[in-house]
DNA sequence: ATCGTTCATTTGATCGATCTAATTTCAGAC
DNA sequence: GTCTGAAATTAGATCGATCAAATGAACGAT
């Protein structure tokens, strides 16, 4: 029956123009305080909210940001991702965002998403995972000037290029380092690493928090370092053969799935107490009672729709002074926190 | 520089008027053939794509739907959800809808987005989880006709009503008795059920479940039911007391939290095999192979969609007669199914 | 040859906001 | 008393699609 009020509702009722009540909204600044305070009274009172759909026509502007819905895999490492969404869509909504979710099976197919997305004027910009060296996504959506923002670093090649694009993640060199001399501190004098095979740039930045950490101890300490894929299984088994050796009293892993493994092959085979860390503190570490490396997801979310709203804000800007922003600017590498629980204490 | 082209590009080209062009789009049966044919040419040709937020604005319709980002307490009920959402996302891509994420503490919370997403013609529909008995966000949703769709029962009062609205539930009562079922033919004899306090609508008719297969067994077998928040640790100690019982062989859970409690209890406290089973297939199940009544998300998501898109289809269509549905047609029940693991075996 | 129908296509208005540029107001300078 | 410039406001065009209604074409029936 009656629809909602629009601008021109408003300006009728308060006696200005839409212009000026389009100005309330958007650009307050510019409206004389009387007026002001006499358009926002009628936008109260006839519960006034702007129409999306037109401003979006008009701006040609979404406010929208598109993420994708990750299908994890395992379901233990999904865990740290679907938080991450879950914390991105809570800062996006405090400064007017909104999050739109699409899922894809590839690169190729997300690209495809994209293309569609961008060209209907559906999303501003993107905010991306698991970036890896050289992805062929990243590239396409830098020659298109697209706003986005990735949680993880590139790793390009050598892992010392850092970049053009804005990105933040979380130093797991320094996590897993964290762990490690938490470890020789409690007075463990052969500890492990049990990781991922050699080339993941995430996984060798983890390894190298492990290996620094002994180098840098004054304690006679000898690197002991086991690689397997990422699953369950596995873990158990190399775990199992690590315990062999009787002076063995702490393992520090990559990830929380490989943490499992281990802390079942503890308990199946050893009939001591190894101290177990794991990384990213999902909800199996919790309740298993296992130290690990958590990462803030919360603080890194809002560094990325910062970035990301930066980003747009600058794209809207076509006309201001063309000031390239430095992409240093726009890379941040967060900190993790060790939890510490049952699994990690002195050796006996 | 050259901006995208538009309807009255693509008519230019193809020498036809915009109004043709939109029928090639929207309504191909409205053109002749040969029209049609060249028309789609010059689309492909300038990579013509309609800009939505003009359609939006003209149908006054967005094609989004709502979905709320659930905060998973502990992380491993969480985890249905997850995957749930990503079931939807994936559906309602097929069906050329979009999922617009939100978060919300509370319901009061989540009504108010609502209420600002609706009035700024952001969404067209809701897809919510997590609905119990007199939920104040159905009524709410109902009594402004605004389309949406349930994952879960209305649980109402007694468990009787069905509710008037849409929504697509698994039923866990017949999960379970189906897991109790195989238990009982794999030859135990003294079952345990552990569940949640009594009251929740999910956790009695999953109980319900366990209590029938008892009933309906021919064998000589009572109930034997303990109930604890949903927390491993309690879930641990309240098994450990079942354990007592040296007669006892197998616990059904109703969650894998539970389960997981339960697991735990076992390996600790009894030298013997226990057989466990878990509510929803999580990855904790998963990694500690534990057998687990998964619910088909990518089901229930598929009819979700269905029954959303139907809904918004017809608050599209005004003018048509106003068949009234049986809210009947807008309301099923899922079969579960039993993923069976190593921990459920015959006893000894 | 005319009429009525159906099919194909076009025209002009419209959705509800913002942009651009023009206009009005008014304080302070000369 | 006029002029200047900044502040406040307004009018008209515009974003890109769809809707509603009108027009034109084709064709068999009368």
């Amino acid at each position: 029956m009656n629809s909602r009020p629009t601008l021109a509702t408003v300006a009728e009722l308060a006696g200005v123009s839409r212009q000026t009540v389009s100005n309330v909204i958007s650009n307050p600044h510019l409206v004389a305080p009387i007026t002001l305070e006499r358009v926002r009274a009628v936008i109260a009172q006839v519960d006034y909210r702007p129409n999306t759909a037109a401003r979006r026509l008009r701006t040609q502007r979404s406010f929208v940001v598109g993420a994708r819905m990750t299908t994890d895999f395992d379901g233990i490492s999904g865990y740290v991702l679907d938080h991450f969404l879950h914390a991105v869509t809570s800062a996006a909504q405090r400064v007017d965002l909104h999050i739109l979710l699409y899922v894809a099976d590839d690169a190729e197919a997300e690209i495809q998403i994209w293309d569609q997305l961008l060209a209907e004027g559906g999303v501003d910009g993107l905010v991306l995972a698991h970036t890896h060296a050289d992805d062929p996504r990243t590239r396409w959506l830098s020659e298109r000037k697209v706003p986005f923002v990735a949680f993880g670093r590139p790793w390009n090649n050598n892992g010392t290029h850092p970049g053009d694009h804005a990105w933040v993640d979380v130093d797991g060199c320094a996590g897993v380092r964290l762990a490690t001399e938490r470890l020789l501190e409690l007075g463990h004098r052969r500890i492990a690493f049990l990781g991922w095979p050699e080339g993941s740039g995430v996984g060798d930045d983890r390894l190298g928090g492990y290996l620094a950490a002994l180098a840098a101890s004054d304690q006679d300490v000898e690197p002991l370092v086991r690689r397997c894929d990422g699953t369950v299984r596995e873990a158990t088994e190399v775990a199992t053969e690590l315990l062999a050796d009787p002076e063995l009293t702490a393992i520090v892993t990559v990830s929380d799935s490989l943490a499992l493994g281990a802390s079942t092959a503890v308990r199946e085979c050893a009939p001591r107490q190894v101290a177990i860390v794991g990384f990213d503190d999902t909800p199996v570490a919790r309740a298993l009672d296992l130290s690990s490396v958590a990462q803030p997801v919360d603080i890194v979310a809002d560094h990325c729709i910062d970035f990301l709203r930066a980003q747009i804000d600058a794209a809207n800007a076509r006309f201001s002074q063309a000031k390239p922003v430095n992409p240093a600017d726009r890379q941040i590498l967060i900190q993790p926190r060790l939890v510490e629980r049952a699994s990690s204490r002195s050796p006996n």
